[in-house]
DNA sequence: ACGGTAGGTGTACGGTGTACGCCTGTCAAG
DNA sequence: CTTGACAGGCGTACACCGTACACCTACCGT
């Protein structure tokens, strides 16, 4: 009898609660930890159920990108075309920023979810009622490029080498000289950037700065094309 | 002595051979085939074999990358900053464009070689002779972001599904229909670049030219803001 | 002549995604 | 009340991956 109880009734299993378990999950331990038998583990589940609601690791990710773009808002239908855009551009990043792994889950990603199609979708409705003409909206998006999801690559590393490896001041020196003579310019860029702390070097640029940096150039150059309706004169195909 | 003629003396692989070979590997049989195990048969030797020569298959990745990089030609030294970047960036795009599967390696790399960090260095470079201060440089090659190895994120998939499954026009008029109820603005830009042959969806779009739209909105964007002395006002930090 | 070493070998381990078949609890129709 | 379909979870198995570790062998400078 107390047997007949234990098993719970547990509640099955479903697409969602799947996608869901792998979004926290790879919130928690990483994009890695997000094996087949890793998830299922997580779920207190063998492997191979996962199957019976998803068709693959593939479709996984995919489902898993769409989550995250569901975090995102709706476009505020009261701003202008501009305002509208860096809104709804800004709100993705949040979300992906949320979750770490999600930007290179995206960069990887191949496949059109519908999800992601509504998203492209709203973007281009917001120039198109901003008036920009359809082929103007067209190249702007793909200007845009993957900042419409709310990020752009990095250039340079991100994770300072969590381990610090204790070297003498002496050799830091000299790898440092060397290391301007080879590249002046990364370096004159990187003392800037850190203000001359080059101990510093690796903890990054303002990402955020850059972000929104080239965000607005875009955004001023797309006005500008906008205001002289601008158009490709190319053949058709 | 027939046998001992035979072995033939076997060059000894090295760095380079392993990486060329990688490299050839990868051009004609797709970037999953460069595997350890498959790289090591391509070259008739033992998958171990290449751990002599390289650390892990993360350094080998770099290497390729590496390699498409040195096919980049040098900076003309005549051109203004805005043809040599223009050409420097287009040359990237060359080199990328004949190996396609470059393109995901060099966004999935992480490690800055000595290789990147001197391409990236000379692009700097040409952005300081041209009259750009440090702290302008460093913002626009961030806005520049991977477009500075000449490609830009496809944000339509390229591949037509090779093969169109037979659908009979009746179906295909509905799913028609219903995509454009459901993704209206992406049904427009589709039909306006492929010319209304909705057929030919999936062509994709002309990617040199939405390449360079976005690259020389980028870099008029830089003019403007070089010859106006621009200059972040942010804490240096 | 000889020892060190560079470079190729063999085996083995722990991981991956997933194909295929089975087993069981639920529920609707007979 | 019985029955049978079926949804959903299970177990096994396969092919492949990266790579640690020990070994063997042919060369070269001393």
């Amino acid at each position: 009898m107390a047997d007949r109880a234990a098993p719970a009734r547990r509640v099955p299993l479903n697409r969602d609660r799947v996608l869901a378990a792998a979004v926290a999950l790879a919130d928690e331990a990483g994009i890695d930890a997000v094996s087949m038998r890793g998830l299922a583990q997580h779920l207190g589940v063998v492997p191979m159920a996962l199957y019976k609601h998803i068709a693959n690791k593939d479709e996984l990710l995919d489902g898993m990108v769409d989550v995250v773009l569901g975090e995102v808002g709706p476009v505020d239908p009261e701003l202008g075309w501009q305002d509208a855009v860096r809104q709804r551009v800004l709100a993705a990043r949040r979300a992906v920023l949320r979750h770490p792994w999600a930007r290179p889950a995206i960069e990887s990603r191949t496949h059109r979810t519908p999800v992601v199609l509504g998203y492209m979708d709203a973007l281009a409705g917001v120039f198109r009622r901003g008036g920009f003409s359809v082929d103007l909206t067209h190249h702007v998006m793909h200007a845009l490029g993957n900042r419409m999801w709310g990020f752009s690559p990095e250039l340079f590393e991100e994770a300072p080498a969590a381990d610090p490896p204790e070297v003498d001041p002496e050799q830091l020196q000299a790898a440092m000289a060397d290391f301007g003579r080879r590249y002046p310019h990364v370096l004159e860029i990187a003392m800037a950037a850190t203000g001359g702390d080059l101990a510093g070097v690796g903890a990054g640029c303002d990402e955020e700065f850059e972000f929104e940096f080239a965000l607005d150039l875009l955004l001023d150059a797309f006005d500008r094309l906008r205001e002289r309706g601008w158009s490709s004169r190319r053949p058709v195909g």
